[in-house]
DNA sequence: CTAGGGTTAG
């Protein structure tokens, strides 16, 4: 009689604390009624409390949970459990193997929850492995939650190949443990992998066919997530916000406003639209931006109900990439207003936009001030935002001097950026420096290369040129081809290579590009032949300059489109010094808006300037 | 209980 009403006692209070508990104050009541009730010994009940306590975030294990566990005198193996999986989850992860042993040792066995709730927080192989075996011993290895878990702990800490063993010696898997190992191929860059294990997967759903679709995006194939999202639909799978995200980020690497508004219309009409889903709005900011449409972002910006630091950072990171300096300072200014604190990439954001509209001293205060007054530590990457800022502008001797004297070893970033202001302030010296540093760091960036030679050529020293060049046969680097693509009146994407010929309309392209250049010539134009790398004749670097693949776009583009739209053209490879030049004075005779976004980023020209102020 | 997610400069 006596255990059959505390049965029904523990059982109302389960009912209780699964519906009611919303809060910790909920939390404290329930907990009263317990202690009234004499329930604090049941491990049923306290471990229903422990699970809905560590819910809420910011209760520290240790404190509240921990405390109540250790009241009961003799707990069982599920409340044993529902403890390492707290601290599993929220740290000290130590914590939890600590409790694994005592359970141990105090001749409590483990139930399959036990490793299920260990092993997503080993992060080290050994103990991993270790705990492997004993889930084996302990006969819980065909326990699909367990071998999942393992499958993710081996992953985690970069055993592929054993979390591989796992799954293909698993009697039975699901639709997780397929996908596991299908994301960890992805995010280890082997798609092929991905895509063979997932071709095999005979229960296919949302998550997994979103996996495939961001692993490509993220594998910077966004034609082949495209492609996937496409047949997801097409077989009638749900599709969610954590989809979109990724199918939204494959549109902002096409960069053409066609995919752009194609998916924009496909989130708005979905459950998932950019005004209620900070994810999808924070994507779609980034995506127009990428495309060369900030105002369109900022459109989207503005439709948001709720926004985060991602939602502000994404438009601050957008306007100062665009050259829109003012802008991205004013939202930063109306993010801290209203009480959104800024994190590491809010402030490359800002760092980025002083650099370009020349603030040095507004950038050096907000350096400054960002550790004591918004508690972000700066890190490699914000010093790089400051060499940038003070080379850009000139100062390139106290850009290296930072650069000297940084609390960290500055990384690729740091010295790429005092390479680029050596570039253009025509710094042979410095640019030396930065790139003995860039040659150990990332031997294989052959952009650095280039811009150490171009520099040499500018100042015209051409032995170490040839230098370089040597340098560069040695190492098997090989320029690739420049490439630029443009968008037609009909949306179409066009691709131009240096020196194409191969388009059905050169003839008239390089007619129209021809007039182009006369109109130029007659307002002052003069090719920048000492932009031209190599050491040969004037009528040679005319030649050169001319089949620049952006020129022959930026002519198409004025053919093929109409007059009041902006001419939109992407390339490969950083834009040159003639090209900018060309583009400035195009914008200024024909009265066009023409935006360029090449590696590094966008140049709107507009009245014959161009909004990265001629620093790029 | 286990799987997919956003912003990063040279």
């Amino acid at each position: 009689m006596f255990v059959g009403r505390i049965r029904a006692l523990e059982w109302e209070t389960v009912r209780i604390i699964e519906s009611h508990c919303t809060t910790l104050n909920h939390a404290k009541q329930v907990h009263a009624h317990i202690y009234r009730n004499n329930l604090h010994q049941s491990s049923y009940v306290i471990t229903n409390l422990l699970r809905f306590l560590t819910t809420i975030p910011h209760i520290p294990v240790h404190s509240y949970p921990h405390l109540l566990f250790s009241q009961v005198h003799s707990p069982n193996p599920f409340l044993y459990s529902a403890l390492i999986r707290a601290y599993a989850r929220n740290g000290p992860f130590l914590q939890s193997i600590r409790l694994y042993s005592s359970m141990l040792h105090r001749n409590i066995f483990p139930i399959s929850f036990t490793f299920s709730a260990l092993f997503p927080s080993l992060k080290n192989p050994t103990l991993g492995s270790q705990l492997h075996v004993h889930a084996f011993l302990f006969g819980f290895v065909s326990d699909l939650y367990v071998s999942n878990t393992i499958i993710d702990m081996y992953v985690k800490c970069g055993l592929l190949q054993s979390a591989r063993k796992v799954f293909d010696e698993m009697p039975h898997r699901d639709a997780v443990s397929w996908t596991e190992l299908i994301v960890a191929y992805a995010r280890s860059g082997d798609m092929d992998s991905a895509c063979e294990l997932f071709d095999g997967l005979p229960f296919k759903d949302m998550v997994s066919w979103t996996s495939m679709v961001t692993g490509y995006a993220q594998n910077a194939m966004p034609k082949k997530a495209l492609e996937f999202f496409r047949k997801m639909r097409e077989g009638g799978v749900e599709t969610d916000e954590i989809t979109l995200v990724g199918v939204i980020s494959a549109c902002a690497q096409l960069g053409v406003s066609g995919h752009a508004n194609w998916i924009r219309e496909i989130a708005e009409n979905s459950k998932f639209g950019p005004a209620s889903n900070v994810l999808v709005g924070s994507a779609l900011i980034d995506m127009y931006s990428k495309c060369g449409n900030v105002e369109e972002a900022y459109n989207v910006f503005k439709g948001m109900k709720k926004r985060n630091v991602f939602s502000y950072s994404s438009m601050i990171v957008g306007f100062a990439v665009h050259g829109r300096a003012r802008a991205a300072i004013k939202l930063f200014y109306e993010m801290l207003e209203i009480g959104i604190k800024p994190n590491h990439v809010t402030f490359v954001g800002v760092f980025t936009a002083c650099s370009h509209a020349g603030m040095v001293e507004q950038g050096q205060k907000l350096f400054g001030a960002m550790e004591e007054c918004y508690g972000v530590a700066p890190t490699a990457d914000h010093y790089a935002c400051m060499a940038d800022l003070l080379g850009r502008a000139g100062h390139l001797e106290k850009a290296l001097q930072l650069v000297q004297t940084m609390p960290m070893e500055p990384n690729g970033g740091v010295w790429g950026a005092l390479l680029g202001a050596s570039h253009v302030h025509r710094n042979p010296d410095v640019a030396e420096i930065a790139s003995r540093h860039l040659f150990e760091l990332e031997p294989h960036n052959l952009g650095n290369y280039l811009l150490l030679s171009n520099t040499y050529a500018l100042a015209g020293k051409w032995d170490d040129v040839s230098r370089v060049r040597k340098l560069m046969r040695e190492k098997q680097l090989r320029k690739y081809p420049g490439c630029s693509w443009v968008e037609a009146r009909n949306g179409i994407v066009h691709e131009f290579f240096a020196g194409d010929v191969k388009h059905p309309e050169i003839n008239e392209i390089k007619k129209a590009l021809d007039d182009l250049l006369q109109r130029l010539k007659a307002i002052g134009y003069q090719p920048k032949l000492n932009s031209v790398p190599y050491d040969i004749d004037d009528d040679g670097k005319r030649l050169l300059l001319m089949s620049h693949s952006e020129k022959l776009a930026l002519a198409f583009g004025l053919l093929n489109t109409d007059a009041d739209s902006t001419i939109k053209i992407m390339k490969n490879l950083r834009i040159c010094e003639d090209c900018h030049i060309v583009m400035c004075g195009a914008s200024k005779v024909t009265g066009r808006k023409i935006v360029v976004r090449d590696n590094m980023r966008f140049h709107h020209f507009l009245n014959g300037t161009c909004s990265c102020n001629n620093f790029w």
